[in-house]
Parts: structure tokens; sequence; C-alpha cells
DNA sequence: CTGAAAGCGCTTACAG
DNA sequence: CTGAAAGCGCTTACAG
């Protein structure tokens, strides 16, 4: 009876070697003659065989497969981020073992458990990590890891993120430059880590300029509340000349708003937005906003954990949990374009409430 | 010295058992005595096992994954395809082993070859298996496959993929129940399988409608091309009442070129695409479509492959290759609202060639 | 219900 | 340069 699947038996009965020649042979070693190389080599074409992965990876201690572990992939954020470390994992030559597990922490634990014997590496985007322990129990022991836009309880692994914090202090800068002064910052939900680090920078930002005057409203980084918030800001006296909203839905919202109310933007007021979605550059006025490449957020991720599987486990040391940022793009659009209104109008506006 | 990674054997010696007891009564058999079978749990626990993937899945011959071969990963599209996959695979315990190799059809069939030992079944989407030959030179003999959006030189696996023909049909019969008759079509680029068949689709209905009138402008599914089609459509005489463009994007372009010049929709002229892009809902007036449930369209694939899978491969006979078809959904906006334009002002413009 | 043993398909020191 | 053999960590008939 005709075996159902070809092994590395089969190409070595045919190209009359043993197996350990053939496996040799087929992994590039040097030490093969070469008529016997090309004899294997024929063999296992005409044979179509390729090797088994799970024996492969059972002997050879290692799968060239990188584990991914996210709590979710609704939305370009994910996609983007599996884009960029897919760039890597094949340029190479690295598979990727996906396992998305929305819910409970105990679902995520359990993929990440299931990992072992299945991936050299793990890159993991996880919003448990801040409870103590759940790393340290449920990482399987001796596979090197890397975080992605998570807060772990205490420092295990190396981690990469966003820079928020100076982004959102560059968006303010450049509204500063523009000659604003009286800037609204819409923030995002206070649970949200991304939303606490940009409403910092804008506060630090605005902290650093004497005569900048800020106001804050809440929001939900849905455009529903920008829409609120940006008639909250219509109706605030003196009002402000530019809004900066934590993120480009809140933006979107706010715009509508203005539209509605018949405020021209950039020219009675600015505004700007924070990750620039695709529909950033298609709405009007295009809205300036900050770029975050979160492919480049995956990519980078993918190589620093590459360095450490590449590099042997062994000696992943403490001076290996490093954290690496990585700086948003600053994207001028209409929205943003051109000066702040002229001295008078913004005397004007200021006129009730001068300050130094 | 300690051992790095703890396996089937501490456990064992853990709990006083041998590892095939441990074996069992982890995999939940029955066949274990409820004490025997608490103190492995225990053990297992209490020394953090979980059992490594490659080896179980040498001797189980059985991965609990899925490959996933795509041809790219940019966009919308193959992230909601990989969301629908990846649903459908966590609700059945599967992991999803991902392989998206842009670029030349001998990188994807390595990709492809690669798979045979790391998972159970594929799930590929391939613009070279309508290469003779590529697909029963690639696919690694013992794996169940099912195909998505892909045309097969010879019917070799089960196939899904949108119904373009019928979305089409259904699009053009909504424009025709609105009162329109004058309908021009933008086509997309003509080596496009989905442009092809959208285009078939018009065709088809419009034929069944003794009193319509079809015209059909070329385009290349980009906005660009959708706005010189616009202007093309309005310059005619006499103008189209409805348009129907193959993809969204080139229906945007289309209702920019309307806006341009001044012209309502769907007042003076409806306006619909295909596709259901996100941006759809946020252009003013919100752009009528066809929704492609792409993530349905990954789930669908993934539920065919597991049925597979799980009758074991022994038995795919030719009656097994089947096609499915998933319809797309017709969701009404604003360019399309409304009736079509009185009858008075429907006679104006067809009065220069007035017609059965 | 439990254990000893064979085997899954490879890789890799170890001899020669 | 090549082969025989051990071993990777599991599962699963086969006995008992």
């Amino acid at each position: 009876m005709a075996r159902a699947t070809v092994t590395i038996h089969d190409v070595a009965q045919a190209a009359g070697v043993s197996v350990a020649t053939v496996s040799r042979a087929l992994n590039g070693h040097s030490n093969v003659a070469e008529p016997v190389r090309q004899r294997v080599h024929e063999a296992a074409q005409r044979l179509r065989y390729s090797p088994h992965g799970a024996a492969r990876s059972l002997s050879s201690r290692s799968t060239q497969t990188i584990g991914v572990v996210l709590p979710d992939l609704h939305g370009e954020f994910f996609s983007e981020l599996i884009r960029g470390i897919d760039t890597v994992a094949r340029g190479r030559g690295r598979h990727l073992l996906l396992s998305s597990c929305h819910g409970d922490p105990e679902q995520q634990g359990a993929a990440l458990r299931a990992m072992r014997g299945r991936v050299d590496g793990l890159l993991v985007m996880s919003p448990y990590a801040d409870r103590p322990g759940f790393l340290a129990e449920n990482l399987p022991q001796p596979l090197p890891a890397v975080l992605i836009n998570t807060h772990q309880a205490e420092p295990l692994c190396p981690a990469l993120e966003v820079d928020n914090h100076a982004g959102a202090m560059a968006m303010v800068r450049h509204l500063l430059e523009l000659g604003h002064r009286r800037i609204a910052f819409i923030g995002g939900p206070e649970a949200n880590h991304d939303a606490r680090e940009r409403l910092r920078g804008f506060r630090a930002a605005m902290a650093a300029q004497a005569d900048a005057h800020a106001s804050e409203y809440p929001g939900a980084f849905d455009e529903a509340s920008g829409h609120r918030a940006g008639q909250a800001i219509l109706a605030a006296r003196p009002r402000p000349d530019a809004v900066f909203a934590a993120n480009d839905m809140m933006a979107l919202g706010c715009l509508y708003a203005f539209a509605h109310a018949g405020v021209q933007v950039p020219g009675q007021i600015a505004l700007a937005g924070f990750d620039d979605i695709p529909l950033a550059r298609f709405v009007h006025p295009s809205l300036t906003t900050m770029r975050v490449s979160i492919a480049a957020l995956g990519g980078r991720a993918m190589e620093r954990l590459l360095a450490l599987v590449e590099a042997g486990n062994a000696e992943v040391g403490q001076e290996q949990v490093d954290r690496q940022v990585l700086a948003p793009e600053l994207v001028v659009r209409a929205s943003s374009a051109g000066h702040a209104p002229p001295p008078e109008r913004t005397g004007r506006r200021r006129a009730p409430k001068p300050e130094g």
C-alpha cells in the first residue's frame, strides 16, 4: 500500500543514500559531495517531497515561526500591525502563528500557553499585562517575547509603543507656531492609555508656552463625542482659535459641528486630530493630524524579537528589557493650513479677557 | 542541571504515574481514575506545564492549525478576510498560520509547500491558480484546501467567491425600480475578474428590461478614473439618469465630478457603487452600494474547510469540489434615495431621442 | 484503569 | 563525506 505522504525515507531510498545525508543535502550543509547533493535534490523534486514541519521543529528545536497574540482583529490598527509584522517576518523567512483572542484574560492566557513548541518567539499585545503575574504565569518559559502597546505590571519583556506624549507635544507646537494661543483639547476615554498620554503631551506643550491658554473637553474617541465637544467649543467665550482632538474620529465629529454652524476651518478656527485614519485626507478641509505608522511599529517589534530569538534566549538578562518608542509624524493638511487669524481679529476675540 | 523546559515526564514523575497516563488525563480521555486525573492536573498546574506543540502534532498527526495563504495583506479586504477566518477558527479551537506572499508564483508555491506538517488544512487565495498545474504541484498532498476568490485552471478544490454577477444585477434592478431607465455603467480593469463579472451582471439586468438604455464607460477601480467617467457622463446627450460604478472608489470620483459641476445627486442623477467601503457612508450624499461581507466570505471558507478536515481527507472525492457563491447585499443610501425624476423632467431629457 | 514500548519524521553528534 | 543510532516530546495501540 502506497504511503499517503512522502517522507525523508522515500527520498533516501530513491537517491540511494541514508536519511542523514538527505537531511544534510536538503538543508544545504557543506559536508555533502556534489554528485550526492544533486541526486538527493533530484529525488526530492521528483517525489515532490517537502519536509514535515512538526518533525523538523521537534528535532531541530526551532520552528521558524513567530507567535502573534492580539486582543482583537477589528479595524485598521490591527490590519496595519499585522502587515508590518508580516513584511519583516517574510523577509527573514519566518512564519506567523496568529492568535487573536477577544474577551477575558483567561482566554488570552491560554492562547499564550498554547504557543509552546509551536513558535520561536512571541509578539504580544495585551490589555491584561498590567495585572500582576499575568505575563509571568502565561508566557511559555523559554520563549523570548516582545510587547506592543502594552503596559506590563513588572518589567519582564522588551516593549515598543507609540510615543503619544511626544506626538501630542509636536502637534501643539505646530498650532502655536501658526500663532494660535487659545487651544482647546478634546480628550479620549480616561481608561485609555493612549488618550492619557496625549492629554499629558498637550498639557506639557501648553505649559511651556507662557501666553497660551488651554481648555479641555471630554470625549470618547468617537465621532459623536467629537461633535458634542465641537458644539461646546463654539459656545465658549472667549472662543478657542484652534482645536486639537485626541484622535481623528473626534476631530471629524468636531468638523461636522463647525460646518453645521457655518464656522470656517481653518479660517475661523483651526482643527487637528491624531492617528491619520484614511478618512482624514478625504474630508473637506482635509485634516491635519499625527501619523502613527502602525506597520512600522509592528515591523520594529518583529525585528527586536528576531534579534532576541537569534541571540538565543539563554542570555536574556535584565538589560534586555528595554522600551522603545516610535515617534508619530506631523501631517499638515488644510484644516490647519495658513496662519492663525490676523492680530486684530485675534485681539477682538481676546478682548473680553486679556492676558499677559 | 535543571531542564530549561518542563515536559510530560516531569509531570509524570511529580504525579507518580506514567507519561501515558499524564497524556490521557490531560487530554480528557475517559479511561483515567478520578483521583489520578486530579493528581495529574495538579502536578501540571504546579509545574506550569503546557504540551509541546510540535511533539503533539507529530505523534497525533493533527496540528489544530489552519494555514492561510494570501497574495497580500494591504487594505481592508484582507483585514476583514482574516478577521472572518479568525472568528470561526477561534470558535473551533484552531490556530492560524498566516503566510502572505507578494510577488511571484514561485514564492507562493514555496509558501504552500512549507505548510506541510504544520497545518491540517489550507485556505488559499491565489492569483496564480489559473496557471495549469500550479495548485496540483504546490498543494501539499494530503491536505484539504479551500480556495477564496480564486480561479483554478482545473477544478481541484472547493471554492468560495463573491457573487459579483448577482450583485450587479441586484443593483441595476434597484435603479430600475426607482424608475431610472438610462443607466450608465463605469467599468473596472478588464483583467480583473470581479470587474468582468459586475459588467456581465449589469448587461444581463439591463437586457432584461426592454425600455432601459445602457451606456458603458471605462474605469480602473480608482477615484481618478471615476472622476473622468463622471465628466464624460455629464457631457453625454441624452444624459443618463443614473450611474452604477463597478466599485465605490470610482463612484466617489464620479460624485466629486458631479458636485463640481453643480449636478445634484440624487435629484438630477442617481449614483451607486459596489463594495461598501467605510467612506461610502461618510460622503455627502452617502453612497448606495452593494455590501460585500468579506468577513463572512472568510468565515464560510473556514467552515467549509473544517468540515473537510474533520471528515478526514481520505474521502475527498470529485463531488467535494463544489463552488459556493456569497451574495452581496444592497445598501440603499442617499445617493439613490427617493424616486427617479418626475415624468415631465425625464421626458424633457429624453426628448432628443425618444424610445419605445 | 494503567504502563511499557513503539512510532510520528526529522536532525545531529558520533564514528568511521 | 557518509551512515547507524539516539533523541526531540508527545500519543496510542497493545497487554495486562
